[in-house]
DNA sequence: GTGTTTGCAAAGTGTTTGCAATTTA
DNA sequence: TAAATTGCAAACACTTTGCAAACAC
């Protein structure tokens, strides 16, 4: 019985990683790492900021999911050509798309079991394998 | 030992989709259709058509890949949030992408094995299921 | 002839960038 | 105070749209 304390938890996150903790950087982090695992957008994130009363430029929230996305973080995942996605979620796993709602979660890891990949040709490398169940409403 | 028909084939593929056959959908056709499986982007294609020749304009190739796509001619991948891919290969198949090339490659579907995917919930039908292996070069 | 398709240019969407001002360590 | 970060506005890449002219059937 833990008990969640936001705060310090993101400032710890960003120290970890590297990264000044900054009032947007900081702000951001509490909305992601909130206890559950997340899907956002750039825009969403913003607009949950600005919800939140934290005033952050939509540039900076492009920055920070970048950032956030680079030093591990948050995963981006791209299943719509049009948007990026970034999870909080870092462990493997995959994920299922609703097409009509655009809403994206996860898959567990081991509940998938994938046999056949391909060898990776010498002078590449493996980056991930994501497997995506897309999904529309009938 | 089939002799190729580039023609007639472009042209029997518009008339089974119920497509009227105009100059730039045959000719656009006939670039796509070439015997092999080929992944283009609009600005590929465009530019192939203006290599050859043909007159027609980006939104017209825009137009005709979604229409291709909606009768079943071509199918969308998504690898690549920013620019959308589409595939002559529209048998049951997966993907390997390169993602500093942004090359976009098949792999067979009988090739790779999946199993664990979850149970689609009531109100919604499986649009299809999408294995993406990323590569990056060292 | 009638309805479809095309091409242009303009608008739209999501994202990135240059740079001065601000903030962090 | 030196280096990193921010926010704005402008630029960007890709895609879609409105509509008059051209075309297919």
């Amino acid at each position: 019985m833990e008990k969640i304390r936001p705060y310090s938890q993101a400032l710890d996150r960003l120290r970890n990683a590297g990264l000044r903790s900054t009032r947007q950087r900081l702000a951001l982090a509490k909305l992601l790492f909130d206890g559950q695992n997340r899907h956002v957008t750039a825009e969403i994130l913003h607009g949950e900021a600005l919800e939140a009363s934290v005033r952050v430029s939509l540039a900076t929230v492009y920055n920070t999911l970048h950032q956030f996305n680079e030093v591990g973080l948050l995963r981006e995942i791209v299943v719509d050509s049009g948007r990026s996605y970034f999870d909080t979620n870092i462990s493997e796993h995959h994920h299922i798309y609703n097409e009509d709602t655009r809403e994206l979660m996860d898959i567990d890891g081991d509940q998938i079991d994938l046999a056949g990949l391909p060898a990776i040709e010498a002078g590449q490398e493996l980056s991930r394998v994501d497997v995506i169940v897309r999904i529309k409403n009938i």
